[in-house]
RNA sequence: GCUCCGGUAGUGUAGUCCGGCCAAUCAUUUCGGCCUUUCGAGCCGAAGACUCGGGUUCAAAUCCCGGCCGGAGCACCA
């Protein structure tokens, strides 16, 4: 029987397979593809609407641009809508900050993801009221007095309040005393009826309303209640049609509790993922609150700092929306929590931007070199190494800068050649002196560039310190875009004043 | 304390649902070599992983049980 097994070859038993089940046969090829891009969701028949909530109380950092990004490609990929959503429900613990509103979208742009919708939860709160009051009236909330301490105790030990057993009319008498400010802050909340025997202590009767008589930066004292996030969040994706969730698994808990909200009003739930915590080996964790102090303090110049994982600080260092969208979406949707490395973003970034970026000699930490000889007055290097767009001039002669540190690795008679303009020999290291060798290009001699002694300041930024030294006058020309320092790295030219600063992207 | 969720090379990621084509994909990283008027780019090559222990099975990264490790929630924060 085993003889018989080998006898028959992988193509006869294809061929009888076919006879039998052929339905089988197409199962067994179509199934290993190589995932591509970002996961299939389910239910895409109609298109997708999905959102990135943020809180805007500071701007958009890497970890939003994930959000942003991953949203809005699934949009892309099946259709339909992209909104941002504003929550920014809490005007005094997580006080949204006025001008981070217009980052989301400005940023939101640049990545490529220009929203569909923008909605702001603040300016809605009273959409909400009406909700909160059919919501009592089909028992799935009660107004709860108790103290917050109270409470806690009462849902560890799974202990049902005498508030949960109020009438829906109590209930209803209640909730207007909230609204209309019988009730102070802190007297009473809104809370959802769910179980307090859960197993689980996180889901027992959840607050979906309190009192706050605090302004708020956009709507002022318009509202004195105020829903929390399950509920502003719940309601919103309902009324706004959310077909497909993506969160942290911080807020996986969000929806059990919400489901109950949306049991007791007959809507259905969207389809949820989560995703785990990013962290950026270059960055260490950061968050909003203590980036603020950071700048606060002046120990950065501001949310745009090339030493702040900011999405504004990571453009104006010249990473490419392009590169941050295509490390995103490689990245996925997993649960696991990542700790991943810049040099990923920087290596698909460099893809992009070395075509596109002339080539600038930056001399940092200059020491002057005097040569004697018919040193050229003038060398023509191209803009760039592979692609022809022309040449650069930049004046020589018989005194220029070189890096302390070339110099530093120089022996007296050394035969080493100054790029895009001649050969010289050394023949005195302090002061620094040469000797013009001819302009053949030789193989296998050391190459260095160098900087005219008139050229312009030029100051680099760098996420770990500052480079100030001497650069080529035609980097000037260069306002606004990103250029490669040869041997030095990419940066991109952020203003041309008396001194060139540079924002340092990556080697 | 209660509850939930994860664990594939240094870092990410594919494969896990539906066991066999997986001595395990791709990228990054590191190291060699070639090429190059940049320490950049390009080309070639190499290194490096299924958390552990049991079980089921002819066959386990994949299914089951347990351990270990990690993360999260239990706010009148988002």
């Amino acid at each position: 029987m085993l003889t018989d097994l080998e006898k028959t070859s992988i193509a006869q038993w294809q061929e009888r397979l076919a006879a039998i089940a052929p339905e089988l046969l197409a199962e067994l090829s179509e199934k290993k593809d190589p995932e591509k891009g970002l996961p299939a969701l389910e239910r895409t028949e109609n298109g997708v609407v999905m959102r990135f909530a943020p809180n805007p109380n500071g701007p958009p950092t890497l970890g939003s641009a994930r959000g942003i990004i991953v949203n809005s490609e699934y949009v892309k990929k099946y259709g339909g809508k992209f909104i941002i959503r504003f929550d920014d429900t809490d005007p005094v613990k997580k006080r949204p900050m006025p001008e981070a509103y217009g980052w989301y979208l400005e940023d939101c742009a640049w990545l490529g993801a220009k929203p569909d919708l923008i909605i702001t939860a603040s300016e809605r709160v009273d959409q909400y009221y009406p909700i909160a009051e059919e919501l009592i009236k089909r028992g799935g909330a009660y107004v709860c007095g108790c103290a917050q301490a109270t409470f806690k105790e009462h849902k560890d030990k799974g202990i049902e309040c005498e508030h949960r057993a109020q009438s829906v009319e109590q209930n209803l008498s209640l909730w207007r005393k909230m609204l209309d400010g019988t009730l102070a802050e802190g007297e009473a909340v809104l809370r959802v009826k769910t179980d307090m025997h859960h197993k689980d202590p996180a889901i027992r009767d959840w607050p979906a309303f309190r009192i706050v008589t605090a302004s708020h930066p956009l709507v002022g004292t318009k509202y004195r209640v105020w829903p929390l996030l399950d509920f502003e969040s719940a309601v919103e994706d309902h009324l706004l049609g959310t077909t497909h969730i993506i969160r942290g698994k911080d807020l996986a808990d969000s929806g059990s509790r919400q489901r109950y909200l949306y049991d007791y009003l007959g809507w259905q739930y969207p389809l949820v993922i989560h995703w785990g915590r990013i962290k950026i080996h270059q960055f260490g964790s950061f968050s909003t609150s203590k980036l603020r102090k950071a700048i606060e303090a002046g120990e950065y110049s501001g949310w745009d700092d090339p030493r702040v994982p900011t999405v504004r600080a990571i453009r104006g260092r010249g990473i490419q929306a392009e590169a941050l969208r295509k490390f995103m979406i490689e990245l996925g949707v997993g649960e696991t929590d990542i700790s991943i490395s810049m040099d990923s973003i920087y290596a698909e970034n460099r893809k992009i931007i070395d075509q596109e970026a002339n080539r600038r000699f930056f001399v940092w930490d200059p020491v002057a070199l005097e040569i004697e000889g018919d040193v050229p007055a003038r060398a023509h290097a191209p803009l760039h190494p592979a692609i022809d767009r022309g040449e650069r001039v930049i004046p020589a002669g018989n005194r220029l800068f070189i890096c302390r540190s070339d110099l530093a690795s120089l022996k007296i008679g050394d035969l080493i050649r100054l790029k895009d303009l001649c050969n010289i020999e050394i023949t005195s290291l302090e002061p620094a002196r040469a000797r013009f060798a001819g302009k053949d290009v030789g193989k296998r001699t050391k190459i260095i560039h160098w900087a005219p002694t008139d050229g312009p300041k030029v100051r680099v930024l760098k996420p770990d310190g500052i480079d100030e030294g001497v650069g080529e006058a035609g980097i000037a020309e260069e306002l606004g875009k990103v250029v490669q320092f040869e041997r030095y790295g990419f940066v991109q030219i952020n203003s041309v004043g008396e001194t060139i600063v540079a924002y340092f992207a990556h080697r």
